[in-house]
RNA sequence: GCCUUCAUAGUUCAAUGGAUAGAACAAAUCUCUCCUAAAGAUUAGAUCUGAGUUCGAUUCUCAGUGGAGGUACCA
């Protein structure tokens, strides 16, 4: 049993000795001492004034007493600081907790076993008409950071992705192709395939937009409004109709276009691998569109048979949620094809089939909320079980100076563009530093890999998920702060003196060592990594993942400058740093591993 | 209009209802004959407004202000 348990049993027990009454274990409030404050762990005796019926001070005094008489081995001494209790915990204890923590490979996680849920996380669902930006890459690497974190609690997990591959975007970009295209092709033009199919997008919506402005102009020569003209024009374009007229033959399964559009597909595809591989995002299950929108046709006709949703005059097929609060959500469009909503129950369907699912995370952004509440209600309508506590992992946007990024307009940062622009700064960085000068090229090269990415990831996951977050490409991603290379930097000065350390002769020393402030410290901290991952696991939160890692970071880069290890004038001093060492980068390898940033042994 | 969500130093971000609200960047000043200076130390600087809940509120509730998103045949 650890020391935090210890004291919180022996604190409900001192109050039911003490005042006879019972209290909630979970409810004792025990944290770390403040450094100005003697003492390591500090119960906060608030909560038991009511029991015991005296003053914060007495309370205090009364529970210090009974935990120095009751588990002496733990607890050394207290003092009462209005009504902080603050403990003091034998060295002993602190350094027997290290131990078990270097000793165990998986402390802080939990494996799964055949009785954990299933859990499915579905991310990225990427549209195939255009390359990955920043915002998907904030989804792809919350998502995967997400099933890693889930699955450390214990649970069984299945990534899933969920592909747009059909739909009247990727019309727009095959019709761009053919129009201006020559048959060019990710070879002949030499760009990977998703940006090549992303320029016939922007394009498209160019002449699209020419298109508009002369239909507009000829409307209001005509005597048309402005607005009704605007809107008009919209319809009317050429471009547009004949884009509809695509997608109505692709519903139809023409050959012609069906072979295109596999072809086009194809190639965006392959370049979404090569993101994907890039960024170390990967899934166990993929799901196309074009599969599932006929699914969930069926499955909509099969709750109008049943009366949950109902047809209106023109044909549309609609939910009245106005029960639940909401408003009526349409189905299925009066011609009959589907919605996004329609796709959704129809993968909802596929995925029920292929697994037990216990339950599912949606991690999409929270410009749908409102999609997904309608979601989990229809869902649990049509008798999914974990329709209705389905989890919609809503994050924020990425914005930019100038604002919402758009990819229609160009106003993107590209993912490809930025991870290669981290890595080639982290070589820059390392370079200029001059420290890799007896490393050779490769090896080089694979750090400023594993640095540029760790600053990319630990920058967009470090940040509470449910928040918007501020990219300025301007001021390119930091190496130096709270950032993902200064985690990476101390590992790495960590296996540096742990490979010295090697070398060295090693006198077994059976002296026990007697803790500094700052050791215990740290090794309580070490000691949160567990209740990090519990509460991120609870929370769905990278951030607190993040966060831990940088703050165990921090006290030990001070303990580091504070005390010798190899140069430690005493030998148990030295076991104790170098186990305390050992022990950190264990940790933080962990915690980043759970981020998806890779350690590099030197830097 | 209605619904959701966010608001903390100049900037980007933290803080299970707990003690004097933490960092980082930017600014100023120190520390490499000493285990990796991508580091450490020091200085200066913030909880949108108003009520409420209680021993105690950045955190919970309500109202307001400001930003973002959504709002039925776009995904």
């Amino acid at each position: 049993m650890n020391i935090e348990d210890k004291i919180t049993n022996a604190v409900v027990a001192g109050i039911k000795e003490l005042y006879g009454a019972d209290f909630d274990a979970k409810n004792v409030a025990l944290q770390q001492t403040r450094s100005e404050f003697e003492g390591q762990l500090t119960v906060v005796v608030f909560p038991f004034l009511r029991m015991s019926r005296k003053g914060p001070e007495q309370t205090a005094e009364d529970l210090g007493k009974f935990l120095i008489q009751n588990i002496p081995d733990v607890v050394g001494g207290y003092n009462v600081i209005k009504g902080f209790l603050n403990l003091q915990i034998s060295s002993a204890c602190w350094a027997g907790l290290l131990q078990s923590i270097v000793a165990d490979p998986d402390f802080g996680t939990q494996k799964p076993t055949d009785e954990s849920p299933l859990v499915m996380i579905e991310y990225s669902s990427p549209n195939t008409n255009k390359p990955l930006h920043l915002g998907h890459v904030r989804n792809n690497l919350l998502g995967s950071s997400l099933a890693r974190i889930v699955e450390a609690n214990g649970n069984k997990v299945v990534k899933t992705n969920i592909v747009n591959d059909r739909g009247i975007h990727i019309c727009k970009s095959m019709l761009a192709w053919l129009r201006y295209g020559n048959g060019e092709t990710p070879e002949s033009s030499g760009k990977k395939g998703d940006h090549l199919i992303g320029d016939y997008y922007v394009a498209f919506d160019k002449h699209y937009k020419e298109e508009q402005n002369e239909l507009k102009a000829q409307y209001i020569a005509e005597g048309m409004e402005e607005e009704a003209a605007t809107e008009k024009a919209k319809q009317e374009a050429p471009l547009i109709k004949e884009a509809h007229e695509m997608l109505v033959k692709w519903e139809q399964g023409d050959p012609e276009i069906r072979a295109l559009w596999r072809k086009m597909n194809e190639w965006v595809y392959a370049g979404f691998d090569e993101t994907y591989k890039m960024m170390g995002v990967s899934f166990d299950k993929i799901y196309y569109e074009s599969d599932t929108y006929l699914e969930g046709k069926e499955k909509v006709m099969e709750g109008l048979e049943k009366g949950f949703f109902y047809r209106r005059e023109d044909g549309s097929v609609w939910a009245d949620l106005t029960g639940e609060g909401l408003d009526e959500k349409l189905l299925l469009r009066s011609d009959g094809t589907s919605v996004y909503m329609t796709q959704d129950i129809g993968t909802a369907k596929l995925r029920f089939q292929d697994f037990p699912i216990d339950k599912m995370i949606y991690v999409v952004g929270n410009e749908q909320n409102y999609h997904f509440q309608v979601l989990s209600i229809l869902l649990d309508k049509l008798g999914f079980k974990w329709g209705k506590d389905l989890v919609h992992f809503s994050y924020g946007m990425v914005e930019l100076p100038s604002g919402k990024m758009k990819s229609r307009e160009g106003t993107v940062v590209d993912a490809d563009d930025l991870i290669e622009k981290m890595i080639e700064d982290a070589y820059t960085v390392s370079k200029d530093l001059a420290k890799n000068i007896d490393i050779p090229e490769a090896e080089a090269r694979e750090i400023a890999r594993k640095v540029g990415l760790g600053a990319l990831k630990y920058f967009i996951l470090k940040v509470d998920a449910r928040k918007n977050m501020l990219f300025n490409p301007a001021e390119s991603i930091d190496f130096n702060g709270n950032t993902g290379p200064f985690i990476q930097y101390t590992y790495a000065r960590i296996q540096s003196i742990l490979r010295k350390a090697e070398g060295l002769e090693t006198t077994g020393s059976d002296k026990a060592y007697e803790l500094s402030d700052k050791e215990i410290s740290l090794v309580q901290k070490l000691n949160g990594f567990a209740a990090a991952v519990r509460q991120a696991g609870i929370d769905y939160s990278p951030s607190g993942i993040a966060n831990y890692c940088y703050e165990l970071t921090k006290e030990y880069n001070q303990f580091y400058h504070d005390f010798s290890i190899l140069n430690a004038d005493d030998e148990a001093a030295r076991q104790f740093r170098l186990t305390l060492s050992t022990a950190v980068a264990q940790v933080l390898s962990k915690g980043m591993g759970l981020l998806g940033i890779e350690m590099p042994e030197r830097m």
